[in-house]
DNA sequence: TCTGCGAGTGAAACGTGTTTCGATTATGCC
DNA sequence: GGCATAATCGAAACACGTTTCACTCGCAGA
């Protein structure tokens, strides 16, 4: 539709457009990586892409919109990976929080990446609301299938209304303790522990 | 101590630097009130102050530096225009909402400026720790307030382990739903809730 | 096969945050 | 008052996100 968006992998046609598009994510991941979110400058991932400066901005209008996206595509891949097995825990509260210290570890393992990923979904605007509603699903699946009794298939889950709020608050706490780690303002521990709080609080049977 | 901190007002000598330290925050406010984040263009701060741009830098060494000083101005000012009569309210849990619905109110007011200061706040990285820990030693001192009750002056308030764990959780809610707010991502009244929820999971009685 | 067109390219240009530096002015000290 | 030092100024330069544009290429349809 508009040209703000950034291209989906779904709505590219050819096998190149898609392969062009996941060595532009992939670019993006390792500079990253390498050295957060200053690193992640666009002349670089174009470079190392091996893209046009103009086609990377065909495929994600702005730094933040890359950025989210690859946010995005590392929570599917996370999710893919969690639903190959069945989440360990007896109760719902035990689950989620098995499933968030699992990929808050995964993060930590990383610093530069969790720091580029984090900062650049805080400072997204209005215009990247796609970007960021496709990784609040993600977040939301993934906390959904952790809330739901191990043996349902993900696909047949229909989330209640209360349970979509409890989601979103504990995303939230999430995100915002991942921010106080990221800028040194919090311990790994005090992640795990906000996290512990709120998921009692919030998921007390 | 390093070069890398806002001048505050209380190092500053002479009356001249405090005067301009004035016109530079209230310059940041004025031009963040009209247009937001990409409004607070650093030369037009500059100009706007009548200083010169490497002044401006010499007292706040970055855009994010600047308005998350200006953040912390506001908040003392509420903090002062606060401390004027006892917080209304039975339980700390009222007397919290109260405040913190009173604020929410006075940002959204000024959705321009809101949006400046909280996306400011919220890309801030490390370098930005010492200007962040005066906001949120400001936003913990009106939340100590509103907890205690009315009639014990602020200076001898002496809050406990626990008292600054929850405000520092509320604190978080708190601006997580208005940066939520600030990217349309959530409504006034969704705020509203997100407070009144978590205020009363962390302060029931 | 030819043709037209959208995707991709390469390079330059622009805007704004940040840095630099020599000249000028203010301040504190004798 | 005269001087040393620091603060401020003015202006240019630099870095990186973003935009622009003329050009090329590959391919779908005639």
């Amino acid at each position: 539709m508009t040209s703000m968006n950034s291209l989906t992998f779904e709505e590219l046609g050819s096998a190149a457009q898609r392969d062009r598009r996941k060595r532009i994510l992939d670019a993006t991941i390792a500079l990253a990586s390498k050295g957060g979110f200053d690193a992640v400058q666009m002349r670089a991932v174009a470079e190392r892409a091996d893209v046009a400066l103009g086609t990377l901005y065909r495929y994600f209008p702005s730094k933040i919109h890359l950025l989210v996206s690859a946010l995005a595509r590392e929570f599917e891949q996370a999710n893919i990976s969690l639903d190959r097995k069945p989440v360990p825990g007896d109760t719902a509260a035990d689950r989620v929080i098995y499933v968030l210290s699992r990929n808050t570890r995964a993060l930590q393992r990383d610093p530069n990446l969790t720091e580029a990923l984090t900062r650049a979904f805080m400072f997204a605007d209005a215009s990247v609301a796609n970007e960021i509603h496709a990784v609040g699903m993600h977040v939301t699946r993934m906390l959904m299938r952790a809330m739901h009794a191990q043996d349902v298939p993900s696909s047949e889950i229909e989330p209640t209304e209360e349970d979509i709020a409890v989601a979103k608050v504990i995303g939230d706490v999430w995100l915002a303790s991942l921010v106080q780690w990221v800028t040194g303002r919090a311990s790994a521990a005090d992640v795990s522990k906000s996290i512990d709080v709120a998921v009692r609080l919030l998921l007390r049977d």
